[in-house]
DNA sequence: TAAAAAAATGAATGACTATTCATATGAAAA
DNA sequence: TTTTCATATGAATAGTCATTCATTTTTTTA
């Protein structure tokens, strides 16, 4: 019981996702995860010791799945600035294909540190990370100025990308297509932060 | 009764604005902000008709204070740049001298587009506006480039402060200092931004 | 095929807490 | 002082769900 290759497991978790994103945490019911993965309410408590818990499997198992595939299309590109560039157009490619991880990511995560008493959040400081390393690089590289903090930089930068992620995954409608936003958002921090 | 100036009402919002950020909105229990705020629990009823109002209620007035606050201090400046550098200060000082208000709005105005059917965060949504303006008149006055998209420019920078904050809320101890942090940020987005 | 083990079921349990309301207290009016 | 009105109290209610577990179904083993 419990593998990640079980064929319930993973049901758990996708029903999860949908019914986690509809109301958030709290208003979903477990009854409803069980309904929506077809199985019965019990079954849930033989892959899962509590409610939390598939959240923090849902986290982890989406985050090292965003975090891999972000370092490999990053690596693709040599010019630190040009990496910079990639980072805004995945990140935010990944919300439109994701909108119901991305709901998650965005309410959720926001409160793990509360209702999870001491869940840390690994793979997201990775992913922070990447940014943080990026810049190094360029400073190195002589693009990027020397005085520019990576801890200060990489937050900033997320932020950014992450505000507009939240504006369309809280409205209807997008307003601005995902490569200009990609494109202007870079753009402001590039042209911010290079020599 | 529910008169906002009077006694009760004023303890009951700021008894729970220090339960809700303590544990978050779901787990802070009616009974716990009575006690805390000196009355019985029936009597928080007499001025908020549930749970939630007394959340909306307190964003509302927080949000009202901050924006005025903010509207007053950036009229002090006139150059559209040194607007945006004050106003990342303004902001980041306010994070400071309000963490409980601060991890509220973090943490449930996120969520409050969920569990409130339809709230819509109207003062919100003028904070960021003021952002807005202030690139369109840094526009017009030729100080900044033409092919800036006010509203992501204004998501952007919002969501760069925005994350900032919110790393020093969640965490424990401050790593860099709100002058440092709110210099770096405007600096990058107004380079990143400036014709 | 029969016995044993594993997995799944879902009705029942039990804990939790927002909200109510019959009663009490205090303040103002007569 | 007594009546009236407003305000406050907190024990009781009532609805909600996460979680359990005795029983059933399915799969594996002998």
């Amino acid at each position: 019981m419990g593998q990640k290759n079980n064929n319930k497991y993973r049901k758990i978790i996708s029903a999860a996702t949908k019914v986690f994103a509809k109301n958030g945490y709290y208003k979903a019911k477990v009854s409803e995860i069980a309904k929506k993965a077809g199985i019965a309410d019990g079954t849930i408590y033989i892959y899962f010791k509590h409610k939390d818990d598939i959240l923090i499997a849902l986290f982890e198992e989406k985050m090292k799945e965003v975090l891999d595939n972000m370092k490999k299309q990053i690596s693709l590109e040599s010019d630190p600035l040009k990496k910079i560039q990639r980072f805004a157009l995945i990140h935010l490619k990944l919300i439109e294909d994701n909108k119901d991880m991305a709901e998650i990511i965005q309410v959720e995560l926001r409160q793990s540190s509360k209702f999870m008493k001491n869940y840390h959040n690994e793979k997201f400081v990775q992913y922070l990370d990447l940014i943080g390393d990026i810049i190094e690089e360029g400073k190195e590289k002589g693009l990027i100025r020397k005085d520019i903090i990576p801890g200060i930089g990489k937050r900033a930068f997320f932020g950014a990308l992450d505000e507009m992620s939240r504006f369309w995954v809280l409205s209807k409608r997008r307003k601005y297509d995902i490569e200009t936003a990609a494109k202007h958002i870079s753009n402001y921090f590039i042209n911010g932060i290079k020599s």
